[in-house]
DNA sequence: ATCCTCCCCTAC
DNA sequence: TAAGGTAGGGGAGGAT
């Protein structure tokens, strides 16, 4: 009873705070007590208001508020484009918490607001079979006061035998009114769905045995379960899906909402779901407040900066393009007078100079401008790691909170973020995005790749006196950073970054800090619920997974590309080289020329070929040149060098051969399947190559060390606790302890550690598969070639605008022709990555034989056209997918096709 | 002195 | 917690 008296008063003095907080905040509407303020049903262990969470809320709000983004309350029509949303919760008429999801937008005119879109998190859970009805009622009623909706429905499992007669999964939705109430219940549901797949595991063994001594068991063991399952109907619960979606992918995902959108938006009464449509007519991107900042410390010599001992001497930022300097004059001698740096004339650089007293001024002006500004995207380079920390730790120095002044502080992985604005940190980007090797990843290296200038450098030792002897020359190069990080981030971090945004349903910050591969899975997720497939679990390893042959593996893959250096040595087109060619290889290139010039003229160009007005000369020219070669196959001549490569080749294997982790079937599978008839081709079988590296113990010897193991003490799980025996370890380190004893033991034992061992694998690809898997790769690979085509758009108007001379024309088309190249290049590290991913760690659509088949295909591939080159020429290395090689100079090389096509010329190597 | 493992970095 | 993959060269440093 003190219990309840106590949480009464609690919700009673939180409601009168919240009330009085309201009538002042949303002028005009307050939310009125409803009397069902203490809902009849509320338990004791109701977590439907926690007031951590509503405290969580009410300071989400505050800080929103404080950008400009305020919660929509009228129900008028505006037009806004989405630039970001986090999860938050709400209250509810009945005043209970409930997750929702915060929507910021920006009007036309630049205007801000924030809408909300309550939205139950929920998660899918199967029963056994026949036990649905039951389970539903069960649960219902054991968890009354979490669980706010509770609906069966049916989804495509792609692991079902039989699913492609039309068989579906039957599961029950669970729904929940918030995050705290799903990750409650979660953890018990997981737990009787892991003892159910160990009951499994162990049943199976059983029931082999029972079956290969008895034969009559059955009626007596269903009779048996029957009894248990009226006990305890937990234990029925065999499978848990789509219960660790992150909430913002899982509304994004369901409501078809994106950032970097434009989208109509009505809000409706109290949290009724407000109307979102998408407005694709509208191309026009706005224009985002960008602030891009950096920072110039003080230090000791031959030592990184330390924020407890050093002190922020120079603030340099630039905002929308106006540039600004803040001085510390405790360090810096002189007042800096406002100044230009253009390092070229499309980055412009006007620079206004404050110069503060002292530290703690030049932080409060920074911190100040922020506020006054309102930035919706703040930039940095290496932010997350250096400046930022070091402000915050500056600032704190002074008792001056970053949280409190500006809202940014550390969050998830040691990133500086924040509600209202983004932190975009474009060193992210260069790292996955730019192509560039690790060397160049500097700011400075970056800038002259990517915006091609060459910057100011200056030695980090020369810094702290040059504070002292020239503050306008350290001013100058302080200054050049931030330029530099803002032009990066206006002319490729923000066009790539918010391009994904329209098809990835995440944060911006998270598209550009996640790993490629969580691109993809979110990206396969989406289409997957749009197919309505339910999501795989994330894929678990086995622990200390024995091989066929018994033996510990100590890891398992596939063999990868394939490379060989063939000859090694100077070559140049003009130092003559000895060939000496097959000429019954000539011959045979001879006989096809007609087939392929047809394939490059009609297929590859899409040019008819009765509209090619020189056929015969050019096949004329060519077969005569095959004939030369032909009749002196020994020949020393000058060569020509070639780089020949297979494009997107993994990606086309994939294609091509409809490979997709759900479509690797085994005899199991297609025994169920319905369309499983004599002569049918929808089974595809390809090879692939298996590597395992095993301890060369015996599983004798393993066990032996396993019962070792049982009878000893380890550590224990806190410093100061109890010791623990083998089986109270977790099942992680009980592996990592049989896996090390075992490999002490093979060392003196074996003399050895390793065996390695190559199989040949042979795996089994349905063809009739669900193609959710291939159709979101081709869609990208496809939107790859659009930026391909864009870029040679580009490069074509290079070419005209130098030809014309217009000095402006070209250096707006050379600029079209980088941001393109560097869009498809994005995007080809993406496109790889739907090969890699299904070898990620985690992955929930996860295969080793389809990584291992994309490999061998492709290496096969690139053999068989080495093989025809060693003919004609001489292969000098290969990698993969391309053969760097040379060719007589005689050799057939490049024609102009002259059609009456639109296309007025062709030209064909 | 030699081998082995780990780490870093690049090519694809 | 979050996590594309394999192939392969080369250097540092420890074990034998």
């Amino acid at each position: 009873r003190f219990l309840a008296a106590t949480s009464y008063l609690h919700l009673f003095i939180l409601f009168l705070l919240n009330s009085t907080e309201m009538s002042d905040s949303s002028k005009g509407k307050v939310l009125q007590n409803t009397g069902k303020f203490v809902s009849e049903n509320r338990t004791e262990g109701d977590d439907f208001f926690n007031e951590a969470g509503y405290r969580q809320s009410r300071e989400n709000d505050k800080i929103d508020s404080k950008y400009g983004f305020d919660r929509v309350k009228d129900s008028q029509e505006r037009t806004g484009y989405l630039i970001n949303m986090h999860s938050n919760e709400v209250l509810d008429e009945d005043r209970r918490l409930i997750a929702a999801l915060d929507l910021f937008f920006i009007q036309m005119d630049g205007s801000r607001f924030k809408c909300t879109v309550a939205y139950q998190p929920y998660l899918l859970i199967r029963p056994e079979d026949n036990m649905h009805l039951e389970v539903a009622r069960f649960l219902g009623r054991k968890y009354s006061g979490q669980i706010s909706g509770l609906e069966h429905i049916t989804k495509e499992d792609l692991d079902l035998p039989n699913h492609l007669s039309g068989l579906q999964q039957q599961y029950i939705k669970l729904s929940f009114l918030n995050q705290t109430a799903m990750t409650k219940v979660r953890r018990e549901l997981m737990s009787a769905v892991k003892r159910d797949q160990e009951r499994q595991k162990s049943n199976t063994y059983y029931m082999q045995m029972l079956a290969t001594s008895l034969a009559q068991s059955s009626a007596g063991s269903e009779d048996a379960t029957l009894g248990k399952r009226q006990q305890d109907y937990m234990d029925c619960i065999v499978d848990i899906r789509e219960h660790d979606v992150p909430y913002h992918v899982r509304v994004s995902i369901d409501l078809r909402i994106f950032c970097g959108q434009w989208y109509n938006i009505r809000c409706r009464s109290g949290v009724e779901l407000p109307t979102i449509t998408c407005r694709p007519d509208i191309l026009d991107r706005p224009e985002p407040v960008v602030l891009a900042f950096d920072i110039e410390t003080t230090k000791l010599p031959l030592k990184f900066p330390d924020a407890q001992a050093d002190q922020v001497m120079m603030i340099s930022y630039m905002i929308d393009g106006q540039g600004y300097l803040i001085t510390n004059r405790e360090i810096i001698s002189s007042n800096v007078d406002d100044f230009e740096y253009t390092p070229k004339p499309e980055f412009e650089g006007n620079f206004i100079v404050f110069n503060e007293e002292n530290e703690m001024q030049l932080l409060q002006r920074f911190f100040d401008h922020i506020m006054e500004v309102r930035p919706h995207i703040i930039v940095t380079y290496n932010g997350d790691f250096f400046d930022w920390p070091f402000v915050e730790t500056r600032a704190a120095v002074y008792d001056l909170d970053m949280k409190q002044e500006i809202g940014f502080s550390k969050l998830r992985d040691g990133n500086y973020l924040s509600r209202p604005a983004i932190h975009m940190d474009c060193l992210c980007w260069v790292k996955r995005d730019s192509y560039l090797p690790v060397g160049s990843q500097g700011l400075k290296a970056v800038a002259k790749a990517k915006l091609r200038y060459d910057p100011v450098e200056l030695d980090p030792e020369d810094m702290c006196r040059m504070a002292v002897e020239q503050p306008q020359v350290l001013a100058n190069y302080s200054v050049s950073d931030a330029v530099a990080t803002y032009y990066l981030y206006m002319k490729y971090v923000h066009p790539f970054i918010f391009a994904l945004n329209t098809i990835i349903p995440m944060e911006p910050d998270e598209i550009l800090r996640k790993g490629s591969g969580t691109l993809c899975e979110t990206l396969l997720m989406v289409e997957a619920y749009h197919a309505q497939i339910v999501y795989p679990n994330k894929h678990q390893s086995e622990l200390n997974k024995l091989s066929n042959e018994g033996h510990v593996l100590d890891s398992e893959t596939y063999v990868g590309g394939h490379v060989e250096a063939l000859e090694s040595g100077v070559f140049r087109a003009d130092i003559p080289c000895r060939f000496r060619l097959d000429p019954a290889m000539v011959k045979q290139l001879q006989e096809q020329v007609d087939a392929v010039l047809r394939h490059a003229i009609e297929v590859e160009e899409g040019i008819p070929l009765e509209k090619v007005l020189n056929l015969d000369e050019v096949r004329q020219e060519i077969v005569q040149g095959l004939q030369g070669l032909h009749d002196i196959p020994n020949r020393l001549e000058q060569p020509v060098i070639y780089h020949l490569d297979v494009g997107a080749m993994y990606p086309n294997i994939i294609l091509t051969n409809r490979l997709q982790p759900s479509a690797m079937v085994s005899d199991l599978d297609c025994a169920a399947c319905d369309f499983n008839k004599p002569g049918v081709r929808c089974k595809r079988s390809m090879d692939w190559l298996w590597r395992g590296e095993m301890l060369p113990a015996s599983r004798n010897e393993f066990q032996r060390i396993q019962q070792q193991l049982e009878t000893e003490k380890f550590p224990p799980l806190f410093p100061g606790g109890p010791q623990r025996a083998f089986h109270e370890l977790s099942k992680e380190d009980q592996a990592a302890y049989e896996k090390k004893r075992l490999t002490d033991y093979c060392r003196k034992a074996y003399k050895k550690t390793k065996l390695t061992k190559l199989e040949t694998r042979t795996s089994t690809i349905c063809q009739k598969e669900n193609s959710f898997y291939v159709d979101t790769v081709r869609a990208f690979r496809d939107r790859r070639y659009e930026y391909k085509g864009l870029t040679k758009v580009a490069k074509a108007s290079v070419n005209a605008a130098v030809a014309s001379g217009d000095a402006a024309e070209i250096k707006a088309a050379k600029g079209r022709e980088v941001l393109y190249d560097s869009l498809q290049l994005a995007h080809k590290c993406i496109l790889n990555s739907f090969y890699g991913y299904v070898m990620r760690r985690g992955a929930r659509w996860h295969s080793m034989p389809m990584a291992g088949i994309v490999c061998l295909t492709g290496s096969n591939i690139i053999t068989k056209a080495r093989e025809i080159i060693e003919r004609v020429g001489r292969p000098l290395e290969l990698d993969t997918d391309g053969i760097w090689c040379i060719l007589p100079g005689s050799f057939p090389q490049e024609f102009t096709i002259h059609t009456s096509h639109e296309k007025k010329k062709k030209k064909k190597k």
